[in-house]
DNA sequence: AGAGATATTATAAAGTCGTATAATATCTCT
DNA sequence: AGAGATATTATACGACTTTATAATATCTCT
């Protein structure tokens, strides 16, 4: 025999690098593959193709690919979430002008986004099916009801105005919110993200005149 | 050769139905696999199984499988939007118990089942990539819309409170009770579906008011 | 500079996926 | 009753999936 038979491909140079970067990495890569393919983005494969690494670093660093994809969510969670709580920060420190930078946040072109939706769906699916993903989706969803609460009750007491239950009501804005997002990335042209913020605010003047008392 | 080589499996029987009853019994096989296995039950091996059939049905009467997943969508949403009309149809016809029975039905153990809310986040992720399943969505939407604007404008009518722009203002009422649905589910523990009811009371409360004028 | 730790690669195994093909059983119609 | 139409089965193929394994390159520390 001239030639090798075997052609021992020569291994990848490669950087090694501290676990926590690298799970980040993962992570960011299992986003961009879902905003891309929606739940077909959800693959070993393509995750590791996209971070530019090999498959086995994911088993590696998370054991099964469910654990990425959960971390991904936390990872999703957490920067949207700092993002509109930066906007809020950043209002003037009225009740109202903290409650309209929330709204206004929320949406901006960086929240209400068709991509960030699809993302949303994908985790969505996964929760119902999984008690892991289950747990990361109640903490987000808890902080983020207690955000609302607290801009709330903070112009109830400003304007004088009665809320029966904060957190339902908390809980209704919420939904409100959720809805229009949800209902414009499916069909964008049926609304403009203005009118949603209109229509929020018109949700805050029910609130004015005592409908949740 | 003494024995057969090959066996040729006994072809099994079968019954052969039309066209149109055979569409339909795939097509709610295929909403029991999304209910039982989330994305992960569109498939069409799994899909064949749960009917009774074998694989190439599928292709047979469908072609590609996205057909059969639009087509569950359509008898989802019809059966769905069906059940609630049928509750409006059924109340004393004035507006207020009219637009009652449509809060009531939407949230009554029918609609408002996780195994629904499950179905519907695999259809909301094929949407997102899917200008077929898009279109679906876009008559689906649009009829329901339509439906709550005639309940709304009804009310307005006989109460004489002003609405400024009905359209969106039934799309904000959509969006509240679809985002309600979709926390509840998500995480049933967080409210009960009769505080759902009020809350959705509520907002018509602030509509009552002239939030929305 | 050399040794130990481990992050990373390469590769294999077993299974599922969607779609295409040809054979055939069932039904309808005359 | 026999023939034609077609709904249905069985099977194959190639691409993709997850997970497990051993070999190895890279880095850190002394």
């Amino acid at each position: 025999m001239t030639a090798a038979r075997t052609k021992p491909k020569p291994r990848a140079r490669f950087r090694r690098e501290a676990p926590e970067d690298r799970r980040r990495q993962l992570g960011e890569a299992a986003l961009r593959c879902i905003v891309k393919h929606g739940n077909a983005g959800v693959s070993v494969r393509q995750i590791a193709a996209e971070a530019g690494v090999t498959q086995g670093l994911i088993t590696h660093h998370f054991g099964e690919i469910n654990e990425l994809v959960a971390y991904a969510f936390d990872i999703m969670s957490d920067g949207l979430m700092e993002s509109i709580m930066k906007a809020v920060h950043d209002a003037p420190p009225t009740p109202q002008a903290r409650l309209d930078a929330f709204i206004d946040a929320s949406f901006s072109p960086l929240l209400f986004d068709r991509d960030v939706l699809g993302v949303w769906v994908v985790f969505w699916g996964l929760i119902l099916h999984s008690p892991r993903m289950s747990a990361s989706q109640q903490r987000e969803y808890s902080t983020y009801v207690v955000t609302v609460e607290s801009l709330i009750s903070s112009l109830a007491e400003a304007e004088n105005f009665k809320v029966g239950d904060i957190r339902l009501t908390a809980m209704a804005f919420t939904a409100l919110m959720d809805g229009l997002w949800l209902a414009w990335c499916l069909n964008p042209s049926a609304f403009r993200p203005e009118d949603g913020v209109q229509l929020c605010r018109n949700w805050i003047e029910g609130l004015r005149r005592g409908a949740y008392a």
